[in-house]
DNA sequence: CTAGGATCCTGTCAGC
DNA sequence: TGCTGACAGGATCCTA
């Protein structure tokens, strides 16, 4: 679930409270689901937060005493900060944003002197990993991690593209080791955005739409940025109902049977690569 | 090498 | 009110 722009918007809330001196040192962590946590706890015990990385989808806290923990949230994860003054919440947005804490899906809670971090997953897919912060870029899943969006040419991915020219082009383009940072959502809004039908095979797809996907993947994570992610300021909306961050941004995601705002069809939802996959048929031919 | 499907896990929702 | 099956914003592993 949480994307790159969940993510990001987690690196900078979180950036504000927990790092150095506002969270203070590490007092305690405990693991309510030995699955979820990956390496030696202890090694962070005593050190504070030096600063908070991200790539791609993955959080990288930093911490003083040069170990680091790698945190990929995956479809469930949720990362939340308490504190007596502050609470912060975001990733996977559900009601553990606001619940008491820890419950259920709490898996990970690490105790800091001055507040106390919560990492929840409902599915357990999401980890935390520790290790020494020299070993981050030999992490088999950050090794394998292709540039974002922003750093990438339409020459590029449209090699990239010829490189997997049997597969379609949304399930080539969610492959992290293509492109960095598209999930379900913006690959499907991406796809929109550059007009192009998320079946067809990734060969089909020219030079010219290879930068129309670039500029239409930064364009829409840009602006689901600007609207703050899945956080508890968007979770929770300002009548006080619960809301549905996707309202802000989303011009296919979970609009099926809706118009398409810029021919007025009516939004389709199908299947590929075993994902739910919204489109315009008619702004998106095959 | 690529492409496609199964898999990890819990919870919710639609349909009977 | 159950029960059942499908599906969920991710990534990896296995097979052909």
């Amino acid at each position: 679930m949480p994307e790159l722009p969940e993510v990001e918007t987690i690196r900078r809330g979180l950036q504000k409270c927990v790092v150095k001196e506002k969270g203070g040192k590490v007092i305690r962590v405990e693991i309510l689901e030995k699955k979820s946590f990956i390496g030696e706890s202890s090694m962070i015990v005593g050190a504070s937060i030096r600063t908070l990385r991200r790539r791609g989808k993955a959080l990288i806290f930093d911490f003083t005493n040069g170990t680091s923990i790698i945190c990929h949230l995956r479809m469930t994860g949720q990362l939340i900060w308490t504190s007596s003054e502050e609470r912060f919440a975001g990733g996977h947005p559900n009601d553990n944003f606001i619940a008491e804490l820890p419950n259920k899906q709490t898996r990970i809670v690490i105790g800091f002197e001055r507040g106390t971090l919560f990492f929840n997953d409902q599915r357990k897919f999401g980890f935390m990993r520790a290790l020494k912060t020299e070993d981050v870029e030999n992490d088999s899943f950050i090794r394998r991690l292709a540039k974002e969006p922003w750093e990438m040419s339409g020459e590029e991915l449209f090699a990239k593209l010829q490189r997997h020219k049997g597969a379609p082009v949304k399930s080539v383009i969610l492959d992290q080791s293509i492109i960095a940072g598209l999930g379900n959502i913006y690959a499907d809004e991406t796809l929109f955005y550059a007009k192009i039908n998320p079946k067809r095979k990734a060969g089909n797809v020219s030079r010219d739409e290879a930068d129309a996907l670039i500029e239409g993947a930064r364009v829409v994570m840009d602006r689901s940025l600007e609207a703050g992610g899945s956080t508890i300021r968007n979770y929770v909306k300002s009548d006080g109902t619960k809301g549905d961050y996707l309202e802000l941004f989303a011009k296919v995601f979970n609009r099926q049977g809706k118009k398409c705002e810029r021919c007025g069809a009516i939004i389709l939802k199908t299947r590929v690569g075993g994902r739910g996959t919204h489109f315009c048929p008619v702004c998106q031919k095959q």
